[in-house]
DNA sequence: AACTGGATCAACCGCAAGATG
DNA sequence: ACATCTTGCGGTTGATCCAGT
């Protein structure tokens, strides 16, 4: 579609071609794959055929060429629940959480998630307290929750979901001080984003489907009603809001996210989102034990002071 | 109508694992 | 056992689209 107004890039020796491709190169891989199936890309330049790399033939056919690819259709909601669910369960293993959707390719899977990072972080920055809103709403700095020091997360990337999922859960304390209305606006939009639709099923369940039998689509199988998940309550923070913050962790869906948050926390760049000692169900177990019996939890969480203790991430001056 | 900024998409790159000689 | 090649994957970039102003 924007083939022709991209700029046709030679290397020095005028052999290898990049950038878009043209249809008489599409026809030319698709004779190959025909004579050949999807495989030894790099006979394609050798014989001549196209003045393109292996790998580059190999993805335009993945990407592009391949049959049942759902080019140009919108994720569904079904779909983005999927991948919300398995980026939770496999981490950043988008070949991965592609099999499961059909028609879906890897690169299919990261653009969508990008996407998503970019959507939440520029909520999350637009929600965060800013001096001026806060010296606007009248409340002194002396009274702001400990989770001040949070920065705004306009990051430039995010190495996962956790690191997300974490900052969510400190913007929507730091957001406390936002007008209401405006933060009622800003979690929705949030919530939304973090587990897509009115609907919400039980994760556990499904992750615990994933595990059992790989299938290559799964439609969500219990449905219930998106207000079982606690609105994003902007006035959770401590000391008034805490029970609100506390009563969050009866959720099993915040549970899963929350634990999966801890460790970039601490500054972990990459962290296998559900470590196999603290997989599916060993997830789906924390939650539900958490909900039997979340007086127990709660009283070995922390005391929200332990928050001062965290070093505040870098300033966004700071990001190279 | 022109401009701007966010969203989307396609394709590149580097790295790692597996295959082959 | 080692070197080289091939393939696959994840991260990143840049062009374009598009909606809002």
């Amino acid at each position: 579609m924007m083939e022709g107004r991209r700029r046709m890039i030679y290397d020095e020796m005028g052999e290898i071609k990049k950038g878009p491709w043209k249809e008489e190169e599409d026809r030319a891989l698709l004779n190959h794959v025909k004579k050949y199936g999807p495989r030894d890309w790099s006979s394609i330049r050798s014989k001549g055929l196209l003045q393109r790399t292996g790998k580059s033939c190999r993805l335009r056919w993945v990407n592009k060429l391949r049959p049942d690819l759902k080019n140009g259709v919108k994720f569904t909601v079904e779909e983005e629940r999927t991948v919300i669910d398995l980026q939770a369960q496999f981490g950043n293993k988008w070949a991965r959480i592609a099999t499961y959707l059909t028609g879906r390719t890897d690169n299919d899977v990261k653009n969508f998630w990008s996407s998503r990072q970019k959507r939440l972080a520029r909520i999350l920055q637009t929600s965060a307290p800013s001096s001026s809103r806060s010296h606007k709403s009248g409340i002194k700095d002396s009274q702001a929750p400990v989770f001040h020091d949070v920065p705004s997360i306009e990051a430039p990337k995010f190495s996962s979901s956790t690191e997300e999922e974490s900052v969510t859960k400190s913007q929507s304390c730091s957001s406390s001080r936002i007008h209401d209305s405006e933060k009622t606006n800003k979690m929705e939009q949030l919530s939304d984003i973090i587990y897509p639709s009115s609907l919400y099923y039980d994760s556990s369940l499904f992750q615990l489907d994933y595990h059992l039998e790989k299938k290559p689509f799964l439609e969500p199988q219990l449905h219930v009603p998106f207000s079982h998940i606690p609105q994003f309550q902007p006035d959770f923070c401590i000391p008034v809001e805490s029970q609100e913050f506390v009563s969050r962790f009866e959720d099993p869906t915040f549970l899963d996210v929350f634990g999966h948050a801890s460790g970039s926390v601490l500054g972990t760049t990459q962290l296998p989102i559900v470590p196999s000692s603290f997989g599916p169900t060993a997830s789906s177990q924390v939650s539900r034990s958490a909900v039997s019996m979340p007086d127990t939890f709660v009283e070995d969480f922390p005391p929200m002071d332990m928050f001062d203790q965290i070093e505040p991430l870098p300033s966004p001056s700071q990001w190279s």
